[in-house]
DNA sequence: ATGGTTGCAAACACTTTGCACATGA
DNA sequence: TCATGTGCAAAGTGTTTGCAACCAT
């Protein structure tokens, strides 16, 4: 019943987007909707084939890449060679990275869009979206 | 005379990290000093067998580890596959890129260490980096 | 019914690694 | 001299693409 209620929802929130709700990608959805911090293609990938759901790398990063366009998904890149993904429908926010560890932290505490537009109207640009990550050492692995 | 010159130069550079300065370091270290905006692997690749100095490119991306293991580089991603370097010597700064035609500027009208400061007490944490990039449209393209 | 979606295999881009040879200090 | 660095080839990731079969609408 409930994942009969969520699978409607996507269903709702795919079919907004002209995107048909496959398996996958509701599956997909329910995954990002219940994660906390960005994930990377192979974990989601590990992740459907763990569930009923088995599919493939291609149609992975397909959807992710479909997600993407329809504005669904940002990107997001911690300096690793590979990309990562969160719902656009998250508050926006930024992220702290342990190198150590290798956690991650959101990080809401302010924001810079008073400096975006400073920027914006000085250069005569239009700025679409930023990145700020931070990295360093987290409160655990400074101990 | 003046390559000489340069040349010597980064021998000191290179030598006061311990490493020895081989023709692609040089070569590398010149181009990443006359060279304003982070530079891809690829392209350091091309502009060194342009040159004099032929090289392969598991040398290329081997000095680039190494150069940034120093602490000579910053790495730096622009939501590419792929990672781009910049000298640290140069001032800190942010970058805004086109996304229509991939032009980059650099950034460096404003600072956020104080933001840095704050969160980095509030949170007990040591941020040892960050990263901060602009996506949008230049001025050019938005005509 | 039919156009969007998938799986599979192959290919591609970027990056790393092993090892024998070459070279800077 | 000899530890360090290079070239070449091979392999390892992450990602995209072509095409026939499949399935949501």
């Amino acid at each position: 019943m409930v994942n009969a209620k969520i699978k409607h929802d996507c269903k709702i929130e795919l079919n907004g987007v002209d995107l048909r709700a496959t398996p996958a990608r509701v599956a997909l959805m329910k995954l990002l909707e219940t994660t906390d911090k960005p994930l990377d293609v192979q974990t989601m990938i590990d992740y459907l084939n763990q569930q009923e759901v088995k599919t493939d790398p291609a149609t992975v990063f397909r959807i992710v890449n479909l997600f993407k366009e329809k504005g669904l998904l940002n990107l997001i890149q911690l300096n690793e060679g590979k990309f990562r993904y969160e719902l656009t429908s998250k508050p926006h926010h930024h992220h702290f990275v342990c190198e150590q560890c290798g956690a991650i932290q959101d990080i809401s505490d302010f924001s810079i869009k008073a400096v975006e537009d400073a920027i914006q109207e000085k250069r005569q640009i239009k700025i679409k979206s930023h990145s700020l990550e931070f990295f360093g050492m987290c409160k655990n692995c400074l101990k």
